[in-house]
RNA sequence: GACAUAUUUCGAAAU
C-alpha cells in the first residue's frame, strides 16, 4: 500500500498524472484500500489541468468504494473549475460540501477570489471576501495577493493601493508576491514614481526582485525616456551582482543609446557577447539608430559590417535606418551603395 | 503524507 501511495504521490508531483491514474486502478484491484489522499492528490493533478470529467469519475469512485471526500478535496474541484473559468459551476460546488456538512476554509475562499479576479470579476471577488470575513476566517497573505493581482491587472490601482493599508492594518504582512505584484501593476499603470519606490522598499527590506519584474519596469522607464532611474536601476543591479540576461542588456543599451552614450552602448555590447548572449536584431538597430542620431554614420556603417560578421543579418530597418541617414546627409553615393549591398544580401530597403 | 496567490516580451525603422 505504501508503495502504491508514494508512487502516486510522485506521479502527481511529476505531473505524469496518466501514471498516477493508473497506479490508482491497479491498487483497487489488488484489493487496497485507497485513502482520501491518495484520491485526493489524482483529483488535484486532474483539475490542475483542467481535466474535469475525469476528477468527477474519480470522486465517484471514492465515494462508491466508501471514502469521503474532504474539504482539501473539494477545494480541488472549485479550483479546477475556477482553471477552466467556470467560476459559477465553482460556487456551485461550494454550496455542495455545504450540503455535506463541510464548512468552506480560507483556501477554498482564496480559490474562488482568485477565480473571480481572473475573469474580472472584481467587486464580486470582494463580495466574497467580505463573506469570508463574516464567517469569521482570516485572509492570510495569499488571499489579499490574489485580491491585489485582481486589482493590478484590471487597473483598480487606487484599490489595490488601498488593499496594502489593509493589510498592514490586520497585521498581514505584505510579502514578495504582494510587492512584485503591485510593481508590476504600478509599471503597467505607467506610475512610474510609485513603481520605483516600491522597488526601493523591496530592496530595502530585502525582498528579491525578479529580473522579469526589473525588465519590465527597465522598460516602461525607456518608454518614458527616463534615462537617469533606467541607468540607476541597470547600475545597481550590476552592484548587487545580479545576472543580466539578453533582454537586459537590449533595455540598457536602448536606454544608452536614446541618451546618446554611444560608447557606454557599444562597451555593453561586447561585454554581453562575451557572457555568450547573442544580440538580437533589435539590440543592434538600436545601436546603428544612436549613431544615426549623433551623425556618426561611418560607425553605423561598422555596425552593420560587425553583424555581418557575428552572423546576424541586418533586415530591412537596418538598412533603412542608415540609407534614410545617408540622403539627409547627402550623401548620396553612400546610399546608393549601400542599397545596393543590401539587394546583393536579400534585402529590399524601402 | 496531499491543498490556494503574482512573474516582462505593449519592444527598433517607416507609417
Amino acid at each position: 500500500t505504501l508503495t502504491y501511495t508514494n508512487m502516486i504521490h510522485c506521479m502527481c508531483l511529476k505531473g505524469k498524472v496518466d501514471d498516477a491514474l493508473c497506479f490508482l486502478d491497479e491498487m483497487i484491484n489488488k484489493n487496497y484500500t485507497p485513502d482520501v489522499v491518495d484520491y485526493t492528490v489524482v483529483i488535484s493533478g486532474l483539475c490542475k489541468r483542467g481535466r474535469m470529467e475525469q476528477a468527477y469519475e474519480i470522486l465517484e469512485k471514492m465515494q462508491k468504494n466508501g471514502c469521503e471526500p474532504s474539504v482539501w478535496t473539494y477545494n480541488h474541484i472549485i479550483d479546477g473549475l475556477c482553471i477552466v473559468g467556470q467560476v459559477e459551476a465553482a460556487l456551485e460546488w461550494v454550496r455542495v460540501m455545504q450540503n455535506g456538512g463541510f464548512d468552506p476554509n480560507i483556501y477554498t475562499y482564496t480559490i474562488l477570489i482568485d477565480g473571480l479576479c481572473k475573469v474580472g470579476k472584481l467587486d464580486w471577488a470582494k463580495e466574497i471576501f467580505d463573506e469570508a470575513l463574516g464567517m469569521g476566517l482570516k485572509p492570510n497573505v495569499v488571499t489579499y495577493n490574489a485580491l491585489l493581482n485582481g486589482h493590478c491587472k484590471g487597473g483598480k490601482l487606487n484599490e489595490a493601493l488601498t488593499l496594502i493599508e489593509d493589510m498592514y492594518q490586520t497585521d498581514c504582512e505584505p510579502d514578495r508576491v504582494t510587492y512584485t505584484t503591485l510593481l508590476q501593476g504600478l509599471v503597467k499603470g505607467s506610475r512610474f514614481s510609485e513603481a520605483l519606490s516600491v522597488h526601493d522598499e523591496m530592496e530595502e527590506k530585502g525582498y528579491e526582485v525578479n529580473l522579469q519584474t526589473l525588465n519590465s519596469l527597465a522598460r516602461g522607464l525607456c518608454r518614458e525616456a527616463n534615462h537617469k532611474d533606467a541607468s540607476r536601476l541597470f547600475k545597481r543591479m550590476q552592484q548587487r551582482g545580479y545576472a543580466h540576461d539578453a533582454t537586459n542588456y537590449y533595455l540598457w543599451i536602448h536606454s544608452c543609446c536614446m541618451a546618446q552614450e554611444m560608447e557606454a552602448a557599444q562597451t555593453l555590447l561586447y561585454e554581453m557577447m562575451s557572457n555568450s548572449y547573442t544580440p538580437n536584431i533589435m539590440t543592434y538597430n538600436t545601436i546603428i539608430k544612436g549613431f544615426c542620431k549623433q551623425g556618426r554614420l561611418d560607425d553605423a556603417t561598422k555596425m552593420i559590417n560587425f553583424m555581418l560578421e557575428n552572423g546576424t543579418n541586418p533586415d530591412i530597418v537596418s538598412y533603412n535606418i542608415l540609407i534614410k541617414e545617408f540622403f539627409k546627409q547627402g550623401r548620396v553615393n553612400d546610399a546608393h551603395q549601400l542599397y545596393a549591398a543590401a539587394l546583393e544580401r536579400g534585402v529590399v530597403p524601402s
